[in-house]
RNA sequence: GGACGCUUAGCUCAGUUGGUUUAGAGCGAUGCCCUUACAAGGCAUAGGUCGUAGGUUCGAGCCCUACAGCGUCCACCA
């Protein structure tokens, strides 16, 4: 066999493994197979999108989880894809296109369509391959993107069923109208930030009297959109003023004073201009009171006929000006303060939006919700970490209606149509025939001209179907049956309303079952300051850049082993190094098996004998087998309470301080002192076989070293791969707590004699003696029978075991576990470092003492406390009074 | 204004239902070693009154209360 290189070199393995696992077919899952299905869908990324951290998280956290399901015998699905990100996708297009000189408009609506689908096919794939290199286990063949045939058809049949129960209407409300975009947004999708605004006080006359109310705004430009000025119906100052009008300066129109509890009296004055068009409160009032609703903008945020001659035309805000200069001029404005306020922005483009009254399309929530809120409050829907619970009942309990339409043009088209014979005008044709295919003949009117609705959907509208719709919804598909519901959902908690409740709703309106039973809340990832990682900041680190640094398994192991559920993560590239370390410390210890089985293979022709799970007499294979076993053990029940940082540390721990720095070296020694050939091709071949059980372990975690490694330690068949390797199991016979005690004596003995070589500042290589004088047959024994592995490991020239072992002159001691050691170091000692160091040491024990000897001193806790816990306190108490005595011997004889 | 979270070693963080003597890890620091798997390594050492103040308990990093600092989400802002 040929040697292996001195360390990992990833990035000659990764796309070679990739391609194998890919072009094997083991990625693919069958809804035939007779296996127990396991199912994740992907939050599906936008086709604008590149690869970030925060994905390189989320995807990682789905491998892990479909990697040891898939081992541990499952059928294990996962489900990769796109969004087609409506807005995003469409701003993206359209900048491309600004490029060549050509607008959105000029284009038409087809044109443009046609240019996303081609942007699309040569870009929309990226994030798709990028993954790739990370390892992400996905069944390719599945992929589906939101505006697909079949995920286009499901939206259709939503739409129409849920407008046929009566869920969805079109009605006139106050929207978040992006001036820029031309679109309404979700109230999720708007971003409020707190900025320096002024407060205008502006005199209202009132008809009829010289009397005058002042009203406070932050906005003077849409008072030419009131239609009544509001009081609080306590508010004394107002009280008679009630029920009389006022004279709209600027617009010079009548409006009624009308008192409204909306009002807080303690504000500004106490007086609120009404602009029931272009304010969600006013609205409101506006409803309560029957007020004229007139919309003084059009959909660019400019002033419209709505509005004196004067301001037509005119920008929100260079209206606002011409406003309060004609304000100032007419002596009606009373004073400007300064005033920091919130303002809500659009998302994508961050033009503050502007509340706008118009047609849009809605979904009524309520009757969603409720069952919604009821499977998450039982625990059929876990969320991890739980908290979020909370967070998910409040928005459940406080829920919305949902404006669903989008003035866009790439997205699903809402499917309803207007009649449009123009020779039919009659109002009942005015009303949109919701259908899944084009009306043929107007039932009103009997035209045959239809115009299909111009907006779009709300890209979360194709989102909210994802868990069923990529299993062929609305057919009746095996698939659907065997892989529905899904699992386990692994997102971000910010989407956590955009996205999970409102699949949480769609999985039980439309399959009457929850969309996944278990919801993992990532980790946010922040930079070394604690800064969100984003594009302006330029802090986030591109992972491509990483992978090809340190290798995936690097990134991945890193990046998993930083992330708790639910905390954000401080990242930094150079964090990186703790997984690509760990890398190449696996690949070093395969390595080291390897060249040790090939050279006893070149030594003697007989074959390597066949191990089991069990262990041979040997303490260190005991010892190991039992660390093994729990280690499995410990690390399946993590993953299963989806404790993923948990199981990389169990894993890193085991792998690393047990195996490699214990386990490997006691095997080195065994090999060197045992002359017969088969005994040391069973040392070697036992070590094989625990290591190969922890690759296996690693895989989900670490795919590409894992198997470029097993591959190497046996051969495989072509296509065979760790990937269909079996999860090990626990064999609770094989835990052994007295091997694991033992071997603890035997490991704190070694690192005695390390300490006084190190603080006696011996350098490694030399040699020296040493005396273990026992107080205890049993730990006599242990030592006895190990004395090879401690002669080796501590570096030990004679070593002496017994009883009744007087200390020699000029030694260095210590007591571990009550029984003695001492390193004689005649002419090599410094006897008042060693002093120093028994002194400090007695110090030490003697607090600990007291601390014990306080508890046992108090009567109470005698009595409270268990007896078992008592006991325990006692025995501490003697052991530390016996330690004590045996360094004070010490102390008095360093010198003998 | 409402809800939730965080505060543990120089830095970044574990610590899963209160009870092993000494509160752990990684990075960093210090000392000795290129000991034929790995210097991306080995061995050893130093470093913490667990945010502050109370309380519950025989016993608190962990439970309760208040406070401080940081952060997230929601609502409102004429």
């Amino acid at each position: 066999m040929q040697e292996l290189p001195k360390s990992y070199a990833p990035q000659e393995v990764e796309d070679k493994w990739y391609q194998v696992w890919e072009s094997n077919g083991l990625f693919h899952a069958d809804s035939g197979s007779p296996k127990k299905p396991y199912t994740v869908v992907i939050p599906p990324p936008n086709i604008t999108g590149i690869l970030t951290m925060g994905h390189v998280l989320n995807n990682t956290l789905q491998d892990v989880f479909v990697r040891w399901r898939r081992m541990q015998g499952y059928e294990a699905c996962w489900v990769p894809g796109t969004d087609h990100a409506g807005i995003a996708t469409q701003h993206v297009v359209e900048k491309s296109l600004q490029k060549e000189g050509i607008a959105r408009r000029e284009l038409g609506r087809e044109k443009f369509v046609e240019r996303v689908w081609q942007w699309r096919e040569l870009y929309g794939g990226t994030i798709i391959k990028q993954l790739r290199k990370l390892g992400t286990s996905c069944d390719w063949k599945r992929e589906r993107f939101t505006m697909d045939e079949g995920l286009s058809n499901a939206v259709q049949e939503v739409f129409v069923r849920l407008h046929e129960k009566g869920l969805i209407y079109r009605g006139k409300y106050i929207v978040n109208w992006c001036p820029k975009d031309h679109t309404a947004l979700s109230d999720d999708e708007v971003n409020y930030s707190d900025s320096n605004g002024h407060l205008w006080y502006i005199r209202y006359p009132v008809e009829g009297s010289a009397q005058e109310l002042v009203v406070a705004t932050t906005r003077p430009e849409t008072m030419l959109g009131d239609t009544a000025v509001a009081v609080n119906p306590g508010d004394e100052r107002y009280k008679e003023l009630v029920g009389r009008r006022v004279r709209l300066p600027l617009a010079n129109r009548s409006i009624p004073i009308i008192a409204d509890d909306f009002v807080d009296a303690e504000f500004g004055t106490g007086a609120v201009k009404v602009t029931p068009a272009h304010d969600p409160n006013d609205f409101q009032i506006g409803e309560r009171h029957k007020l004229e609703k007139p919309i003084i903008m059009d959909t660019s945020g400019k002033m419209n006929e709505q509005v004196p001659n004067k301001y037509r035309g005119l920008d929100r805000y260079e209206c606002r000006k011409e406003v309060l200069r004609d304000l100032e001029r007419e002596q009606l404005l009373v004073k400007t303060v300064d005033h920091v306020h919130s303002v809500g922005h659009c998302y994508r483009c961050d033009t503050v939006i502007e509340p706008y009254l118009s047609d849009q399309w809605f979904v009524k929530m309520k009757p969603l919700s409720e069952k919604a809120l009821a499977v998450v409050q039982s625990g059929e829907v876990k969320f991890y970490p739980e908290r979020w619970t909370k967070v998910y009942e409040h928005w459940m309990t406080n829920i919305r209606d949902w404006c669903i339409s989008r003035q866009l043009w790439w997205g699903h088209r809402v499917p309803a149509w207007y009649c449009d014979s123009s020779e039919h005008p009659a109002p009942p044709c005015r009303e949109p025939v919701v259908s899944r295919t084009r009306p043929v003949r107007c039932a009103h009117c009997g035209g045959t001209k239809f115009r299909q609705d111009e907006d779009v959907l709300d890209t979360w509208f194709s989102s909210w179907l994802w868990p069923f719709s990529v299993f062929d919804w609305p057919k009746e598909s095996k698939d659907l049956e065997y892989f529905y519901p899904t699992d386990t959902l692994v997102t971000a908690p910010d989407i956590i309303f955009f996205w999970v409740a409102r699949m949480i709703m769609a999985g039980l309106e439309f399959r009457g079952k929850v969309p996944f039973h278990d919801v993992y809340f990532t980790s946010i990832i922040r930079d070394m300051q604690g800064r969100k990682m984003s594009k302006s900041l330029g802090n986030s680190p591109d992972p491509l850049d990483v992978i090809a640094t340190y290798g995936a398994d690097a990134l991945r192991f890193t990046v998993l082993y930083l992330a708790p559920i639910g905390q954000d993560v401080l990242y930094s590239n150079e964090k990186c190094e703790m997984g690509r370390n760990f890398a190449n410390k696996i690949w070093n210890a395969g390595r080291f098996l390897l060249l040790n089985r090939d050279a006893l293979e070149a030594e003697s022709p007989s074959a390597f004998p066949v191990v089991g799970s069990a262990p041979s007499n040997d303490l260190s294979d005991k010892w190991i087998v039992s660390r093994f076993n729990a280690t499995v053990k410990a690390t399946t029940e993590s993953l299963e309470h989806l404790q993923v940082n948990e199981a990389a540390k169990l894993l890193y721990e085991f792998m690393w301080h047990d195996f490699c720095d214990w386990y490997v070296e006691f095997a080195k020694n065994r090999i060197a002192e045992t002359p017969d050939p088969n005994m040391k091709k069973a040392i070697v071949q036992r070590a094989i076989r625990i290591y190969e059980e922890t690759l296996k372990l690693l895989h989900p975690f670490m795919p590409f070293v894992t198997e470029e490694i097993w591959q190497h330690l046996a051969e495989r068949r072509p296509g065979e791969s760790i990937m269909k390797a079996p999860w090990p199991e626990c064999e609770a016979g094989q835990l052994n707590p007295v091997a694991e005690k033992e071997m603890e004596l035997v490991q704190e003995i070694v690192s005695g004699v390390r300490t006084i070589r190190s603080e006696m500042n011996l350098p490694p290589a030399k040699e020296v003696d040493a005396i273990v004088n026992c107080h205890e047959e049993g730990k006599k024994s242990i030592l006895e029978n190990n004395r090879n592995l401690i002669v080796r490991l501590a570096r030990v020239a004679n070593l002496t075991i017994g009883t009744g072992l007087a200390k020699p002159g000029y030694s260095a001691s210590s007591v571990i576990q009550g029984q003695e050691l001492f390193v004689p170091l005649k002419g090599l000692i410094d006897i008042d470092v060693e002093r120093t160091r028994l002194e400090k040491e007695i110090s030490r024990i003697e607090g600990q003492l007291r601390g014990v000897e306080a508890k046992l001193s108090n009567p109470s806790f005698a009595d409270k406390a268990p007896a078992e816990i008592v006991e325990k306190e006692r025995d501490k108490k003697q052991n530390f009074e016996q330690t004590i005595l045996k360094l004070r011997a010490s102390l008095s004889q360093v010198q003998g």
